[in-house]
This record gives C-alpha cells, structure tokens and sequence, in this order.
RNA sequence: CGGGGCGUAGCUCAGUCUGGUUAGAGUACCUGGUUUGGGACCAGGGGGUCGAAGGUUCGAGUCCUUUCGCCCCGACCA
C-alpha cells in the first residue's frame, strides 16, 4: 500500500471521548472511530489486524476440530422465551420488530440459537461429540459503555458451542479448549493467566476465565506468587493461613461495650486482633417473587464477597439494608451477633466453623459477648465460602502468598451441562435408543477487546506497537525525502521487492518531512521502518525496530535479506 | 437507571456569567514559496443550520422551556 493512496486518518490531537489508552491510541493512529456510544467503525488498519487475530483464532479451533459456522445476527426473539432469557437479559437484549410485526433481538450471546441449530439435525450418540463456533458481531445495549473498544455495545466475538453425550467427554473437550486458548493468547504475544471464574448468568458448574493483565482491567483477579492459581476475586478462595495473631483469653461472658459499634471500634476497646472479633453484614436478598433480611457473619478481618453471598444464598441480587429496616425487624444494628439470633437468617462464613476465643455482639445494646467458643452453633448454623480472599492470604493449592493484580477479560470458558439442552429440548438417542439431552459446553472470546488489549500492553507514549503476529503491516518504507531521486527509487525498489515477497509492506511516499513521517510511523506502529534517508549517501539505510525502538545501519545491498530474516 | 459535566470549523477548544459589528484561535485541509533527520516556517485561501425545537427580546452562540446526543462517577455488566 501507498501511503499517499491509503485511508489512514491519523491526528496529533487526543479525542475528547477517549480516556483509556488503546482508545486513545487506536482513535489517533486511524484504526477505529466511534459513530455512538459504545459503537466503533473499523478503519482499514483495524480491519487488518482484526484479520489477523481472527486467522490465528480459526487455525487454533481446526486444530482441536471445532468446526466454523456463522448464524444470524438478527434473531427470532421466541428462541429467548423459550429458553426464559428474554427476561433475565432484560434491557441488554435489544429488540425491535419486522415489517410483520415479529419480534427479533439482536445476538448477545448465542446459546440458544446454536442449541435450535442442531436439535433434530444431530440426533444420534454416534454423531457426537461436535464443536461448532462462529466469530460474528454480537449486541449487548450495555447501560455504560466505556473505554473505547473494551466494553462496546456492538463488539465482534467468537462464540463456540459444543455437544456431548458425557460429562467426561465434556471436561475433555474444556480441556482442549483452554488449551486452544492458551496458545492464541500465546501467539498474540499477550501477557495473560487463567483464572477461576464464577459462571454468573449464563450458569454452568465451572467456568474459566482467561485475563490479560493489565492496570486498566475490569477485574481484579488473585494469583498465587508460587504456583499456576488464579481466581477472579468474585471466585477466589484460600488455604488455611498459618501466622494467626495471638488468641486473647477469656472466659465467656457478657461485657459492656458502651456506643462501641464498629469492628473498628471493638478491637481497639478489648486490645485485639480483628481476626477475633465477628463481624455482622446485614443485606437484603433478592428472589425472583420475594425478598428477606439475610445476616452474613465473617471473621473481622474479613469483607463480604457478594458474588459468594449471591451463590450462597442462592439469590438473584443482594442490596443493602437501612438501619430502620433492621430496627423494625427486631435487630440491634452496632450489636448483632450469631448467638441467639433468630429474627433472619443466616450465612455463616467458613473460617468460623468452631471459632475459639471470639467476640461478638450480643444481639442487645451495648453490649457484647467475649471468649465465645463458636462450635456450639456449628450444627445448627448454615455455613459457606461469603469472604472475599485479601493480600497476602496463602493460597489454596500450596504454601505460596496471594496477591491482586487488574485483568482484562478476553476469554470464558464453561462447563454448562443440560441447562439448555434440557429447557429447549434438544435431545439425541443414545446406544439403548433413549432420547438424553445434550451436554454442553460453551466458549468464549472477545475479538476486539483483544485489538484493544493487544495496545493496552504493547505501547509507548509515542504510540502503538504491533507484534509480528498482529500488525496491519509488517514494514514500512519511509523516503525522508520523495524529491531525491535516488531515495525514491531505492523506495519503489524494496517496495516491488517486498511485495513479491509476500510481505505486507507501506510505502510512505508523502511529500512530508522526516520527523512528521518517523512520528506518524510510530503512532500507527508498524513492527519495522526501514529508513531511506541521509545515510543512502554513504550506501546505506537503517532499520527502526518500534519494539525496542532501535535504529540499525544496514547497507543498502544487504537490507532486503536483513530484512526478510527480521519478519520471519 | 441515579448523580455530575459537555455539545461552537474535520479535530482540540475560547467566546455564554454581564444579549449588541460580518462568530474566533490552534491544528488539519487547499494554493504558492522556503526548508529537508524528529509532527518546521512565510504568504494567501476554503470550511460554521453555534446539537435540535419552541419562547423572551428591537436584537440570542449568550437568557428561559423542552428535547436529543456524548463523556465521567455510581448501579449494572457472557
């Protein structure tokens, strides 16, 4: 491609709309443009790179035997009523009707558009296990779309279903899927960890998530300074942690904590650690047709994870509760505690399972309950997994530390198991001819988050840097000056050269000065520049790898092979 | 969906509080010239329903009402 000939409208000044970084950088370098809120026009660069991952994306599923199908974007909306997501997708789903006053959404997601695409085509064990996937274009009518290609209403997704007729043939095939995912990542250049993930909405027994790491992720995930764990904070869970601070001791007994409220306040009044002391959170929990004050008891050292408290609960959404509320419940905010406790109920968190030496409030004002000893409750008391996992907590697997670094979500993987084969019936016959429903699994992964996160790690301040693997181009070919004859002829030369040499290759035969083409080139990031210029007297051009940002002398007989051996 | 901010040239913004020539700057773009190793300089030029609708006024980018859009914080988010 010719520069002067070549769409690529890149600016010096930073859009007002863009904050984070690879927005910031893909809208100046010419690669993407917003047309509303959460929406984004690719531009020629970004087409290419897009192409790009989606090549590695397809040869990485032909390998593991998925198959690639595309379905519609539009979809029947009365595939979602039977499955019953039209109403918990609620208005992310985007609907609108035909001529015929039929009812569509656009795809968010596609589960049940696949699982109607095989019903009663695949109809026999013997033509299972099958993976089929799509890379399309899906909508999701986010209420806040933000950071540029990060979280878009309209993004571009690969979605992969898969069908099975056992559970084991279903974890084989997770197995192999994240194995596929790990090597696109791998060969995307991009610094990422699977962690363990809660399944949310879409439901499913276990769910893997794969997170680029990077400070403007959405995530916070948890990672293990010695071995391969990792989990999103909402799954995150931890080993018995060795150094406990010293018990204090006391006989049970009832103690007067005058106006003494907070755990704060409480562990500084009796001189002890917090891990001590029990701490109450009191949330109202949402069903789907009722609601209930449920009181969640954690060590006081610990905070409440509410997606935990969700799972544990069973709930469809947990708020927070008024202190009027609790009041007119019978409770004493400052001063609830486990024991004699019988006005709500309950989510005991597992680090209290027989308790010693602890202070909790007495469920009367004023006044709390020292030298508890907790296991006098463990039959009767409901516990579960409610704390969220802080710093330094060893980890679950070994004796290593955990800590919190930020990911960006570019892959899900889930086990899902009946839940839709069963509520839209798609079955198969197995060996005794008895119709089963599928077992299914299902995988995911964002395309062009991926673009946007490809930038988030692989930058500088003077713009992008493309790894060999992704960039639009491969080289680009600057002549300082396209009025020197000889400059633009060695320019013309290696680009005809290049060209036959299947290296996709930029021209840059603007009639520009050096440094507006050497900042340009930068911003856009192509892997090498090679530099026709000032040296060309001496025989030679140089070679600038954005990279490491380094300028190389090479002569000009040699620079076609130097070249050739660098994009290998 | 709650709270806040902003809509003026392709882009970034000033002008609005306190209404009053033909609505500005930088940048980008076009023409000519100079320059040619880090977004250079000089001269000339084109480009605006001031988000939209309604109202107040002799007169509205500016004041009032309504509305649409975009951004930020939160809620939400496979």
């Amino acid at each position: 491609m010719r520069r002067t000939k070549a769409f690529i409208p890149t600016s010096k000044e930073v859009p007002s709309d863009a904050k984070l970084l690879s927005h910031i950088l893909l809208s100046r370098a010419g690669f993407i443009s917003q047309s509303a809120a959460g929406l984004y026009n690719y531009m020629p660069l970004a087409k290419r790179v897009i192409k790009k991952i989606e090549n590695i994306v397809n040869e990485e599923m032909m390998r593991v035997g998925a198959q690639e199908v595309e379905l519609s974007f539009v979809t029947p909306a009365d595939l979602w009523a039977e499955s019953g997501r039209i109403e918990k997708f609620g208005k992310e789903l985007l609907r609108f009707k035909d001529r015929k006053d039929t009812e569509f959404v656009l795809a968010p997601t596609n589960e049940e558009m696949m699982v109607n695409f095989v019903r009663n085509r695949i109809t026999s064990y013997k033509n299972l296990p099958v993976n089929l996937y799509q890379i399309k274009t899906k909508f999701r009518d986010e209420a806040r779309p933000r950071f540029g290609l990060m979280r878009g209403r309209e993004f571009i997704m690969k979605d992969g279903y898969s069908f099975h007729t056992s559970n084991e043939d279903l974890d084989r095939e997770f197995d192999a899927m994240e194995a596929a995912y790990k090597k696109i990542l791998t060969r995307l250049e991009l610094n990422y960890r699977v962690v363990e993930a809660d399944s949310g909405a879409i439901g499913g027994s276990e769910s893997k998530e794969f997170m680029v790491i990077a400070d403007s992720g959405e995530d916070t995930i948890s990672v293990c300074s010695k071995c391969e764990y990792g989990a999103n904070i909402e799954a995150a869970i931890r080993g018995t942690n060795k150094e406990i601070p010293e018990a204090p001791e006391a006989d049970f007994n009832k103690f007067q904590t005058p106006n003494i409220k907070s755990i704060d306040e409480l562990a500084l009044f009796f001189r002890v650690d917090p891990y001590y002391t029990v701490k109450t959170v009191a949330k109202k929990v949402i069903y789907e047709d009722s609601e209930e004050i449920v009181l969640f008891f954690l060590r006081g050292s610990d905070t409440l994870q509410e997606v935990k408290a969700i799972n544990a609960t069973e709930a469809l959404d947990i708020v927070d509760v008024s202190e009027e509320e609790l009041i007119a419940l019978g409770l004493t905010p400052g001063f609830m505690g486990p024991l004699d406790q019988d006005k709500a109920k309950h989510v005991m968190d597992i680090s209290l399972k027989n308790a010693l030496h602890m202070i909790c409030g007495a469920n009367e004002k004023d006044y709390h309950f020292i030298g508890v000893d907790l296991s006098v409750i463990s039959e009767v008391a409901y516990f579960a997994d409610i704390a969220e996992v802080k710093e330094g907590d060893t980890c679950p697997h070994c004796d290593g530390k955990l800590s919190f670094t930020k990911g960006i979500e570019v892959g899900h993987i889930f086990k899902l198991g009946t839940t839709y084969s069963k509520s839209l019936k798609a079955e198969y016959l197995d060996e005794n001819g008895k119709a089963q429903p599928f077992i299914m699994g299902t995988y995911g992964m964002g395309i062009s988050r991926l673009v946007a996160s490809l930038i988030e790690q692989h930058h500088d301040e003077n713009g992008c840097k493309w790894t060999k693997a992704t960039a639009p181009y491969m080289v680009n070919i600057m002549v300082s000056n396209i009025k020197d004859e000889e400059q633009m002829a060695l320019g013309e030369k290696l680009y005809r050269e290049l060209q036959e040499a299947n290296i996709e290759v930029m021209l840059d035969d603007r009639k520009e000065r050096f440094g507006f083409k050497m900042k340009d080139a930068e911003l856009i990031g192509f892997p090498y520049t090679i530099i026709i210029g000032k040296e060309l007297a001496n025989g030679n051009v140089q070679v600038y790898e954005r990279a490491t940002t380094e300028k190389t002398v090479v002569s000009v007989k040699s620079i076609l092979d130097e070249i050739m051996a660098l994009v290998q």
